[in-house]
DNA sequence: ATTTAATGCTAAATTGTTTTAGATTTTAGC
DNA sequence: GCTAAAATCTAAAACAATTTAGCATTAAAT
């Protein structure tokens, strides 16, 4: 209820007007070489005592109509439950911070329509940047996205029909990687198991592991919301198949794989060998430990952020960035 | 650059008053009983057709400016890349999304000065509520919160001290639940692992821990940001004094000490019991599974976004809401 | 035929800030 | 003491919507 302290009560509180409030609030005083906007020494220690009492708070919407800035940022990604885009979501929000954002964050759980929904959503609450997670069918959230002008990068996946902002994990390199410590490892009948959607980091990966065992490398394909009789019918296979190794191309399918494996006695490292994709606390209980594959999250999120930034930046001094399209390519680790 | 399009525009192309296009965009019309806004068939069609046809979409900032509402919540918790909290972050955004809400996120990593400058941050930005999870310290934020009159709830902890609203677990008995667990697994030598930190979902764990086993019963505190050493240490000091049930109060910590007890060879769940607190998939890779405290984390966020939601309701028609201090404590259960 | 009521619409105020253009006051130079 | 220049400060126009109060026009009622 408590009306809010306006610049006017201020005014009115210090005897000024409005206009010198907000200068003096906005420290907007000698500035610009020309320093037009003086204020004495006395007036401007009386505005701010003024507005310390009152316990003064500028109104952000007023703020960004008449700048059409609102120092926040868009960003939408699959599932913050998700260790991997959580950790994500955390860097994320820690640089924007460092730089004076704050962040709206949305999760599509791999829903195109509610990718389109949220970039509407943020695209109405004048988020000055998006970092964004497409899926599969995210097509038209995507063009409206770019239709808008607004700056975005991509991050974890793109789609190379798109010629976009991003930042991705260099998955080819990734899935060599893994296979090179997997076959190191002594296995010899190796299988991947991967998500069905058909989203670049699983088709990259996809295509590596084929690239290097041979097309007829199997791969087993899971739903984006895995059950329990999912993973089963996988461990099944796995089993009467006598496969010796298994790369995954992701945490979440990774643990649930492990677990069917595990409920049936499969001596995992010993009858067959994982290679993980991204990190789990489940790798360490094994002898040896499961070797996975790491992103470098806190880069990513780091790169990601720092673009987003200077595509806001350029924009803001009236450039152009529907030029700017630089890809970063990262490099993940054997871990 | 490509200017956005206003009523304004809208009421040009179609020829009528930017009122008019007001009405029609936010279907206000024949409402109220006395139906005073009435607009013809014909018109609202041109009107509707033109905004399509221009691509109009709302400017929430002279939106909020004028009705003061924002239509945005702001999430104040410890660590989104923790599993537990993203968990509750995603019901939560899930929640706000079903009631055409926007979420603004923010970390404190257990700084209560960084949970002061979110609150600040999220006032400025006009959210109409919070959901928070105070830390440490974090009383002068709590307090600028309570002072600001603006709906909040507390999750996950509370500060005795303060009478507001909040969505709480009741740890007591969720410790019972563990400390009965684990005696009928035959352990009788039993201490915790728990957090350093003095917040009530520790400290109503620990005394609880304390009236079932006595005072005498001993507690491992590790810090906010647990090292490897910390662990090492725990699990040197459990094997030197034959301990052989361990109970724990975080996810973290115990798998932090699950871990350092592997390390060191010890057989888990035979040498020592374990019982686990809220969930991790480390938990399913012991024979027999690992035991633990879940808590009821879709229900946690559904019970504070409907509370907040009420609070904003009550705000919004005017009523008093510095009176309503409800607490909601929900059951956890073992696992 | 005149009042009354309903329908369809509009002008203008309002929200809290930033910012431009200019008005006042003070100081400095002579 | 006067003028020019410098230093302070202000009025008013944006920004893009919502919303109040009320104006025409047509239809219905007396």
């Amino acid at each position: 209820m408590a009306k809010n302290i306006t610049i006017k009560d201020i005014a009115k509180e210090a005897g000024v007007s409005i206009a010198l409030v907000s200068f003096v609030m906005n420290n907007r005083i000698g500035a610009d070489g020309k320093q037009k906007y003086r204020v004495s020494e006395a007036t401007k220690e009386r505005i701010l005592e003024v507005a310390r009492r009152l316990d003064y708070r500028p109104n952000s919407a007023a703020r960004s109509l008449r700048q059409g800035r609102t120092h926040v940022l868009g960003v939408i990604l699959s599932d913050m439950g998700n260790i991997f885009y959580g950790t994500i979501a955390h860097y994320l929000e820690k640089m924007a911070n460092k730089h004076g954002y704050t962040v709206l964050f949305g999760n599509t759980e791999e829903d195109p329509e509610q990718f389109n929904r949220l970039v509407q959503s943020f695209l109405e609450k004048d988020v000055e940047g998006f970092v964004v997670v497409p899926c599969q069918g995210s097509q038209a959230g995507m063009e409206r996205l770019m239709a808008s002008g607004r700056p975005f990068v991509v991050i974890d996946r793109h789609n190379p029909n798109y010629d976009v902002p991003y930042v991705y994990t260099d998955n080819a390199d990734a899935m060599r990687q893994a296979l090179h410590a997997i076959q190191e490892q002594g296995a010899t009948k190796i299988e991947m198991v991967s998500y069905a959607m058909r989203i670049s980091s699983m088709t990259d990966r996809e295509d590596s592991f084929h690239e290097v065992l041979g097309p007829d490398a199997h791969i087993y394909h899971l739903p984006f919301t895995i059950t329990e009789a999912d993973a089963d019918a996988v461990a099944e296979e796995v089993i009467r198949k006598g496969t010796d190794g298994l790369v995954m191309s992701s945490n979440v399918p990774s643990v649930a794989v492990l677990k069917a494996l595990f409920r049936r006695g499969v001596r995992i490292q010993e009858d067959i060998r994982i290679v993980g994709f991204d990190y789990s606390n489940v790798y360490n209980f094994f002898n040896p430990p499961i070797s996975y594959i790491l992103q470098p999250l806190p880069e990513i999120a780091e790169q990601a952020a720092k673009y987003l930034f200077r595509l806001i930046e350029m924009r803001e001094s009236g450039e152009d960035i529907s030029t700017v399209k630089d890809k970063i390519i990262l490099k993940a680790t054997l871990k």
